[in-house]
DNA sequence: GCCGAACCGTAACGTACGGTACGCATCGTC
DNA sequence: GACGATGCGTACCGTACGTTACGGTTCGGC
């Protein structure tokens, strides 16, 4: 009954009771933390931790089934290749930033990355790799196509995709998720998060917009 | 014998023998991570369980103590303030994000930053708040004194010291930290670092850089 | 209406670990 | 040389929690 960190389409195989389960559960993990008990988890989801057992082998199989079904749930939308100027690129890119912002500052977010990293030193499961293969890679997938595009339509000029997309990375996120997981109280509203978006946005194009010569960095 | 966050320098009430046990709980920390016990750790330093309760109060304070310790044994030199020309400016750039890199790639950095992080969601400590003190911040209070300087010089443009300052942690930084936290293999070799710090730098001096119509992003 | 499967609620078991108590060695002080 | 203090090693206690077992209930199939 487990699955692989490559198994990501785990949604036919789980009835709806089962997903009512893990949502429970993770409800309960955005609340209490790593420090849940599968006492807790079986009150809150009216089920008995026979249940549990059987449905999900022990507790690690139920931490790693809820982190892969609320990866399952963040699938987004992907971008239309529709015409690509200056304005559509711009658009996408805060569009992303945005998204991305909002991601990483909400709570389920917080609460699954606190649980992977602190079950990523002893490698028992690869929580680690199912959040970073659904987060920063997932995102990375998305855009890296958006990218490819610009460059091709003569809006973008860089070498290698990869160190766009981190440079572009770094500039949303800044110091935002790591404070945010060690308990910061940073804020962000709806408002600040357009405008961080925005000047990332910019700041990316300032480095790898067309006639710079900053491409190379 | 608990200490607050702003009490940092705990050098001088801390016995030699007890900077020994904190050294060995450290070592401790950065190999089993946070699912360490007291046995263990009064097996590796070669002194009784009681003798830990006596001098750190419990499980807690053992941590933060050990955080506290860590925290002030990388109190770092603070760039000379001599002449500041473009290329004393970029030298001190490069510094900085060659030893952030450093930092943030180091065992014993992720270590505490995972224990931190697990730690941040119920707050019994402040991990978390120690980790962000000396880490980010004082990362912050130590480079904003040269991007003062450098605007003073005429050669940044910038409108707050404290974005410009988010900026530069985000294009040195971009995705490392969170994938060393969720326990991804990242090459970080000496060469790489230093390519790193130069590209970081180079992109900060052309979104920052005096001459340019970016510093009101 | 009956049977078996699935499942709920809960009690019980085993263990790991935080915290405490005690015996003994070492050592500086008088 | 006696002695109190400090600290090591270890045995012990209490508890929380993962895991299992079991009785009772619902429900689909015949």
């Amino acid at each position: 009954m487990l699955h692989s960190v490559q198994d990501i389409d785990t949604s036919e195989t789980l009835t709806e009771r089962q997903q009512a389960v893990l949502d429970a559960a993770l409800r309960l993990l955005v609340e209490e933390g790593d420090n849940l008990t599968m006492t807790a988890v079986a009150r809150r989801a009216s089920c008995s931790k026979e249940t549990l057992y059987k449905w999900f082998g022990d507790r690690d199989g139920l931490l790693n089934a809820t982190v892969q079904w609320q990866a399952s749930k963040v699938r987004v939308a992907a971008v239309d290749r529709e015409r690509l100027d200056i304005g559509s690129l711009t658009a996408s890119l805060e569009r992303f930033a945005s998204d991305w912002l909002k991601v990483i500052s909400s709570d389920t977010s917080i609460a699954l990355n606190r649980v992977a990293v602190s079950h990523a030193g002893s490698g028992k499961d690869d929580l680690g790799a199912i959040v970073l293969q659904n987060g920063r890679f997932a995102l990375a997938r998305r855009l890296k196509p958006v990218l490819e595009a610009g460059r091709q339509a003569g809006l973008l000029d860089f070498e290698d995709a990869e160190t766009a997309f981190r440079t572009f990375f770094g500039l949303v996120g800044r110091d935002v998720q790591i404070r945010l997981l060690l308990g910061d109280r940073v804020e962000l509203t709806e408002a600040t998060i357009g405008g961080d978006a925005r000047r990332a946005t910019q700041q990316f194009l300032a480095l790898f917009g067309a006639n710079n010569r900053l491409q190379s960095l």
